[in-house]
RNA sequence: GCGGGCGUGGUGGAACGGUAGACACAAGCGACUUAAAAUCGCUAGAGCAUAGCUCGUGCGGGUUCGAAUCCCGCCGCCCGCACCA
């Protein structure tokens, strides 16, 4: 084969791969285990750029290993239940189940030609009942261990389409999809006892060495651990204390109020004889449960009459009020108020006319005028604990900072028999009941008389009916169609054999995320996993995905080894699921874009506009059928430009680094790359350019320029294996050697540290010094072997052609990685720079091992340097060996 | 509000505290060609009095023989969390 042809050399070592067998996993001593795992996909229909990179970056590791001499598992799968599915079948009928296995057949057929080395027969999608059913095991299993409770749960209600939505799910208040206003509605839900991990989780986020410190952060503020004083007001009408919660104790003397939440059980209780309570909880209970609808509230309170009395000074008596600023489900559900310090409070204190006391002063010194809250400003939080004053408080008025007055007020209030100080953590249990079809059917059965019965084990799978009683189930209907589908929901109590009802609500789609990595083990068996296959392979030695999952998906797998662990079914060493976790960035695209009329925005495809580059050297674009296509459309364009004979408006915006969406018409099809480039192409491309971690930006001059280059490596290869030998001579082949051991060593380091781009301008370079070597032809076959390899990682196909071109033995996938030889990585002599006052003057070659004194001689023989001395001593040089000479004059 | 990150040529980006701009894109010039494409070669941070010098990694300071890198203070952009008591 004389030219580079991707599609015919992708495809045939597909097939050389395929019947070699080399991605299949299994057990076995020999060798050191590796298990690589992207984060699966959800089966939308189509895979995009996003997916590419993604398993384009698995697929280095995991090659890279396997070259390495580990035993690699590499597995993929489909995240397939969701709301998509049901949406598809609402919208254009169908079935959800139908719409999910098309999808996953049509993105399969899409993402094998990217040349993956999946181990495809341990596929599964958690839409199979083979996998749910074993999910629903594992619900059990919980159950049993108490890590699975259902209880009462304020939840976002959308009462046109009828169901639960997620927080996310809820914009300005009203549902997504039907645009009804949300309402706020106690439902009994099942929950995940998360929340008993929140210290083992909080704390092992240490143990993760290898995830990126920002995911470790974020997990650490989502699981929010504070430490604070819990007390009792004691009320002045002999009723039950009011528990509040407090991590600013130290604030205590500057108490105004007491404020509970309006689903305390003590607004409860008023409720149900006061109107006046009853009407304000109701004006709370409006509006969804979204962060940004509770922002806008404006506070709202209202006063009980009850009294309590303060802890330290039983004559001091409060106000207790009902506000809707406080949430039942963090602390207590009740607060002190102190408005000088917190500025909530404030807000509370000054719409309803309650005292305000300064506890904090700032420090003497302190920058910038200082209005007391009592006296109108702001409320004062110290900005730096060390500097402040502590000017009223008790008998703590030796506390030098907040934080010290803290700890002595806890310890002070221990001391007075005031309450204790606590731990809380901000980390609420799991809420994963939804009012879905297409999800995990939760098998618990409703029996008038046994309750909530756990179904039997042998029951499972609870697969999910496909039709009712022969016709279609009707997704047109809003609501879950589980409810209304008697020969399902109407089952026999496991326990008393009575007549029952089917639960029909269905698991959060997060709960098949959690623990498909422990299943990836052992596929196929008949139980969640097999304990030899989990010891074995477990844990996930690197995972990659989007920084998006950084939260959710992350935490909940972590608390689902855990809950596993503890049912028996993942060994002690794999609480923690995944040793490695790598997030990387977006692929963008540009956008063409401009308003209409009333200035809504435009979008353009690509084709739809000429470029052009304009009279300050950017880029522009223009409307194509506006200007008409041509062969030389961009360099007329371009001169019209330069004569200001184009007006600005007519000019199409060019915004870079969007996300790729179909609305804003910037989305590339892998397909349709794959299709004009080879996948090789692509996978190069998508590492090349920009750090993985960060967004890289599509852009078709760079895949064209990935395509040429991988096009010029072939035919140096070809030209190698080729042309008659030239005159070399042993100092020329070894000069290309050391090159090579150099690419070696620095190519390895790129792929372990996931510098996939600094990997990639190495091998750039590397091809440049192998184009222009006058080296023999062994040591160029030599050179262009160790290429093949080095490549192989990133664009496989090319490289196992490559490497037979080269009569490489068998397949480059398995042949063993160079090894740079580290006395090739150091030359014998070396050049340094001279600096004069830290600026670069001159430079001298000098032999590796010359002694200090003898390279500050020859530094100063230097021409620079005797112009710069101009007959003066220097002060001093600094010689760093192997480095630089700097003269300091 | 709290927490974190980033700022380097026309562009994406390199650079253990040690030659700033590797590698690539875009651009320009040249070779080959009837021509174009492809390919190959060369140029390229800015400026100047051009064997060389000055300036230059958002801005202002500091530490250091030496700072894109470390420290302090600003400015700008991005991300996460948020009536969390």
């Amino acid at each position: 084969m004389s030219r580079y042809s991707a599609a015919e050399i992708e495809d045939k070592w597909q097939t050389a791969w395929d019947q070699a067998g080399i991605f299949r996993a299994a057990r076995t001593k020999d060798k050191p285990k590796y298990y690589v795992l992207e984060m699966f996909p959800y089966p939308s229909g189509r895979i995009h750029m996003g997916h590419v990179r993604n398993y384009t970056m698995g697929d280095v590791i995991a090659r890279y290993k396997l070259s390495t001499g580990h035993n690699v598992l590499h597995p993929m799968g489909w995240d397939a239940f969701g709301m998509p599915a049901e949406n598809a079948a609402m919208a254009s009928g169908g079935h959800p189940k139908d719409w999910t296995y098309g999808n996953i057949k049509d993105m399969r057929d899409q993402m094998k030609p990217l040349g993956l080395s999946i181990d495809w027969s341990r596929e599964f999608a958690t839409c199979d009942p083979e996998y749910y059913g074993q999910q629903q095991a594992l619900f059990l299993d919980f159950l049993k261990n108490g890590l699975v409770y259902r209880k009462n749960a304020v939840v976002n209600w959308d009462p046109v389409d009828m169901t639960v939505l997620a927080n996310e799910q809820v914009i300005d208040g009203k549902g997504w999809r039907s645009g009804a206003e949300v309402e706020r509605r106690e439902l009994t839900q099942w929950f995940f006892k998360i929340s008993d991990f929140s210290a083992d989780l909080l704390d092992a986020l240490d143990t993760l060495d290898n995830w990126p410190a920002k995911v470790r952060l974020m997990q650490e503020n989502w699981i929010g651990r504070s430490r604070g004083l819990q007390f009792g007001f004691e009320r002045t009408d002999g009723g039950d204390p009011i528990e509040v919660y407090t991590t600013r104790p130290d604030t205590l003397m500057g108490a105004s109020f007491v404020g509970i939440s309006p689903d305390h059980p003590l607004a409860r209780d008023l409720a149900e004889t006061n109107p006046e309570v009853a009407a304000f909880r109701a004006e709370c209970a409006k509006g969804g449960t979204t962060e940004e609808a509770l922002e806008k509230a404006p506070k709202m309170g209202l006063d009980t009459g009850l009294k309590v009395r303060h802890p330290l000074n039983p004559d001091w008596e409060l106000p207790v009020w009902i506000a809707n600023f406080i949430l039942m489900d963090y602390g207590t559900g009740a607060i002190f108020a102190c408005p000088a310090h917190d500025q909530r409070d404030l807000e509370f204190a000054r719409k309803y006319d309650l005292p305000v006391t300064s506890v904090y002063v700032p420090a003497m010194g302190e920058e910038g005028t200082f209005i007391p809250p009592e006296e109108g400003g702001p409320a004062y939080v110290p900005p730096k604990p060390e500097t402040v004053r502590y000017v009223n408080g008790f008998a703590g008025a030796e506390a030098q900072t907040a934080h010290e007055a803290i700890n002595a007020a806890i310890a002070l209030c221990e001391e007075n028999g005031v309450g204790h100080g606590v731990t809380k953590y901000r980390l609420r249990d799991w809420g994963l009941s939804r009012q879905r079809y297409w999800g995990c059917p939760i098998p618990v059965v409703h029996c008038d008389t046994c309750g909530v019965v756990p179904e039997k084990k042998e029951n499972l799978p609870i697969e999910l009916p496909y039709d009712e009683d022969g016709s279609p189930i009707d997704f047109s209907i809003p609501g879950n169609p589980l409810d209304r589908h008697p020969s399902w929901r109407d089952c026999t109590c496991p326990a008393c054999g009575a007549k029952a009802r089917r639960e029909t609500d269905t698991m959060d789609t997060f709960v098949d995320s959690s623990w498909y990595y422990a299943r990836f083990t052992a596929p196929r068996a008949d139980t969640p996993t097999v304990m030899a296959e989990a010891e074995y392979w477990m844990n996930v030695d690197q995972y990659i995905g989007g920084i998006e999952h950084a939260i959710l998906h992350l935490l909940y797998s972590r608390f689902f080894a855990r809950a596993m662990n503890i049912c028996g079914h993942l060994p002690d060493t794999a609480r923690e699921p995944f040793d490695a976790l790598f997030t990387q960035g977006m692929v963008t695209h540009e956008i063409y874009q401009t308003r209409d009329a009333k200035g809504r925005p435009v979008y353009y495809l690509p084709e739809e506009v000429i470029e052009f580059i304009g009279k300050d050297g950017k880029k522009r674009a223009f409307d194509a059928q506006k200007f008409g296509e041509g062969p030389n459309a961009a360099a007329q364009l371009a001169q019209f430009h330069m004569e200001g004979k184009l007006a600005e408006h007519d000019l199409l915006e060019i915004i870079p680094s969007a996300k790729m969406s179909k609305s804003k018409k910037n989305v590339v099809d892998p397909v349709n790359i794959i299709g004009a480039f080879g996948a090789d192409t692509a996978r190069w491309f998508v590492l090349s350019d920009s750090p993985p971690e960060r967004d890289v930006e599509w852009t078709a001059a760079g895949a064209e320029a990935a395509y040429k280059h991988l096009s010029r490596v072939h035919r140096i290869v070809a030209g190698i294996t080729t042309e008659p030998t030239e005159a070399a001579t042993p100092e020329a082949d070894d000069a290309l050697l050391r090159e090579m051991h150099k690419a070696i060593d620095d190519v390895t380091k790129g792929v372990e540290s996931f510098g996939f781009n600094a990997a990639i301008a190495r091998l750039y370079a590397f091809t440049n010094t192998l184009a222009k070597a006058q080296a023999g032809a062994a040591a160029k076959a030599q050179a262009a072997r160790a290429l093949a390899q080095l490549m192989s990682p990133m664009t496989p196909h090319l490289s196992e052609e490559l490497w037979q071109m080269l009569g490489g033995e068998g397949l480059v996938a398995h042949a063993p990685w160079p090894l740079a030889d580290p006395g090739m990585l150091v030359e014998d002599s070396v050049t340094l720079p001279i600096q004069i006052n830290g600026k670069r003057r001159a430079e001298i070659t000098v032999p590796r091992d010359m002694d200090k004194a003898e390279v500050e001689k020859a530094a100063l023989a230097q021409n620079a340097v005797i112009r710069a001395l101009d007959g003066a001593r220097p002060k001093k040089i600094i010689v760093v060996p192997g480095r630089i000479v700097n003269v300091v004059l």
